[in-house]
DNA sequence: ACACCGTTTTCACGGCTTTTTCACACGTCA
DNA sequence: TGACGTGTGAAAAAGCCGTGAAAACGGTGT
C-alpha cells in the first residue's frame, strides 16, 4: 500500500490519511488531494497550473485561485497540529513548494517569498 | 532535465534554479529568465533586441531599457553571491555578453567596454 | 419536496512584490 | 566637445497572493 513520506508528513492516498508529525489531519478529498500532489513533488517548487492539472484536472486559467484557497487550508490545518513548521513555501510568481525540511529561515536551494 | 552551465553558473530552468559558484540565487521570474537567455548565448555578444525579443517577447525599441535594467540587476545580485567576478561585459554599440570564463581584465576575442 | 449541513467554488479587497518606466548622471567614441 | 550609449535610483504601474465571505453544490434525513 503506498504511502508518501516527505518530513514529518506522511500520507496514504488509498486510505484517505494523511499525518503530521504523527498527528492525523483531518481533510477534505480536495485538501487530500492537493496534499498528495504537492508530496510527490516535495522540495521542489510545482507551479498552480501543474497544482490544478493533477488535482482538478482540465485547463487552468490564471483568474483560478482554488489552488491559492486549498493551499490556504492545508496551511491552517497544518499550522494547527504543528504550530511554527511551515510546510508550503510560496515562491512569488512561480508556486508552491512542499519542503520536506523544516527549513528554519533560509533553504540552501529556495527562497520563500517571505525571505527577502 | 535541462541544466544550462557557463562557467560558475548553472542554470536550471525546468526547476527554476540558478547557482553561481555553487551557491543559489534569489532571483525572480525575470531576472531568471534574462539569466537563462544570456546562458544559452554564453560568450557571444548578444544585442539587446535578441535578448528583449527572448525574454519578452515582441517588438523591440531603442527607448526600451528594460534589459538594461535588469541587466544591472543581474549584476548585483551575482557580485552579491561571488564577489569581484564579472559575468556580464558591455559590449559599447553592441549588447551584453556573458562570459563563461572568470576573465580578468582583457580577453582574448573581446574587450568590454571597461577595459581599454 | 424541503431543510440542513459540510464541502467546493467563486468573488473581491488589501497588502505586498515585481515589473516597467522615467530622469539624470556618467561613459564612450568620433 | 558634442552626440549618443549605458548605469541606476526611484516613482509609477502592474500583477501576485492571502484571505474572508458569499454563492453553488451535493448528500442526508424527515
Amino acid at each position: 500500500m503506498e504511502t508518501i513520506t516527505a518530513g514529518k508528513l506522511e500520507i496514504r492516498p488509498a486510505e484517505y490519511l494523511a499525518f503530521a508529525d504523527g498527528q492525523p489531519l483531518k481533510l477534505t478529498v480536495r485538501e487530500l488531494q492537493l496534499l498528495t500532489a504537492l508530496a510527490r513533488r516535495a522540495d521542489r517548487i510545482v507551479t498552480r497550473e501543474e497544482l490544478h492539472e493533477a488535482v482538478w484536472g482540465g485547463s487552468y486559467t490564471k483568474a483560478d485561485r482554488s489552488v491559492d484557497v486549498y493551499v490556504g487550508k492545508l496551511r491552517q490545518k497544518l499550522e494547527q497540529v504543528s504550530p511554527g513548521c511551515s510546510f508550503i513555501h510560496t515562491h512569488f510568481g512561480f508556486g508552491y513548494r512542499l519542503a520536506s525540511t523544516p527549513e528554519a529561515s533560509s533553504h540552501p536551494f529556495y527562497r520563500s517569498a517571505t525571505d527577502r
